[in-house]
DNA sequence: GAAGTATAGTTCCATTTGGAACTATTTGTC
DNA sequence: GACAAATAGTTCCAAATGGAACTATACTTC
């Protein structure tokens, strides 16, 4: 494992005792351990690199187990999360919040269409919207599927404190309330 | 745009001006303003939906743009980052730090093999593995893709205050480094 | 040192993906 | 109120994806 890294940017208190030195962990000059599976970001778009990393590795073995259990594919966990959150929405609703491609979403609310976890209506006011709700049996099958992501932010979080947490929670709050501002550029 | 959201945990401050009413925001009972985009998340998994709402917002226009720009695919950048950020690695090693399946970063090995963007060499310690490193064509690509990413993540995150930044860099820091705790589970 | 197990990396192939073109409805303009 | 432009959603198809089987090398154990 032949990695010369410069972890200057990485501030990290040392974690929790399981850290012990596997092939997976390091030592910095500064004492910190961190897992070869994040390499130190050297110069650029840390913090990004750092969100993507979590994000991936919270979301990354959900998406098999969506598969294997419940036979749903991310785009249409997504589409169960989104309706269950929001009571009502369009399949262009649900791209605007997801950021998937219309024919995704499309495709996933007719797969769902077909096994009754999704009910559709016309919408009056406009014919080419379809309003799209939770069946019963939806709302069911979140309630069995959400527990597994509950445990599993519970698990990721655990390192830090009540107020770290909340910390973050507001962080995060002001990242996503100012997405309008940037989410377009480029 | 028929909502009718619960955004109780949403603690946010209204952003800047430019979020005046269009059909992507809307206001709630506390007078705080969201993108419809971001749907309120009632009940379940806050932060970790927070965060990949946020990586795929980050990341979402620019995987079209290194395709059209430079004809890279998101895994082959992910390469590219890799290599550069840690110098030397295996093919191995960064299916560990991205979580990409093997396979696919074969493959994307391989392209940039062809475009003279990384090099390898065969281990001399281990017939099966292959020591890969960037060449001066690589880093120069790197350099050249880099700003894309800077300039996204410093617009991303102009809403904080510097004092924010510091403290959201070692709060991520923190999840980071204890990702080895809690990334296998399940 | 032979046999069995583990690991790095590749190939195969069925499935998923998403861009682009298309249909249908609505909105804006004169 | 007709014609152009915009929007919601679907279909088509070429390309990307990733699980599983495979090859080759290395490690383990007796």
């Amino acid at each position: 494992m032949m990695l010369e890294r410069k972890l200057t940017l990485l501030d990290v208190t040392p974690p929790s005792a399981q850290m012990s030195s596997t092939d997976f962990s390091e030592r910095d000059a500064a004492g910190t351990s961190l897992p070869l599976r994040f390499i130190g970001t050297l110069d650029a778009a840390v913090s990004s690199y750092k969100l993507n990393y979590l994000a991936n590795n919270f979301l990354g073995p959900l998406i098999p187990a969506l598969k294997k259990r419940w036979n749903l594919s991310r785009t249409e966990f997504s589409v169960l999360y989104c309706l269950r959150q929001a009571g009502r929405l369009t399949a262009k609703d649900i791209c605007e919040i997801t950021g998937r491609p219309k024919n995704s979403v499309s495709r996933a609310v007719h797969t769902l269409l077909k096994r009754s976890i999704v009910s559709q209506q016309l919408d009056a006011s406009d014919g080419r919207r379809m309003i799209l709700t939770l069946t019963t049996k939806g709302k069911h099958l979140y309630k069995e599927i959400i527990p597994l992501f509950e445990e599993r932010e519970r698990v990721m979080l655990a390192c830090l404190s009540a107020e770290e947490q909340e910390a973050l929670e507001h962080l995060l709050n002001k990242l996503v309330a100012s997405t309008v501002d940037w989410a377009e550029v480029y």
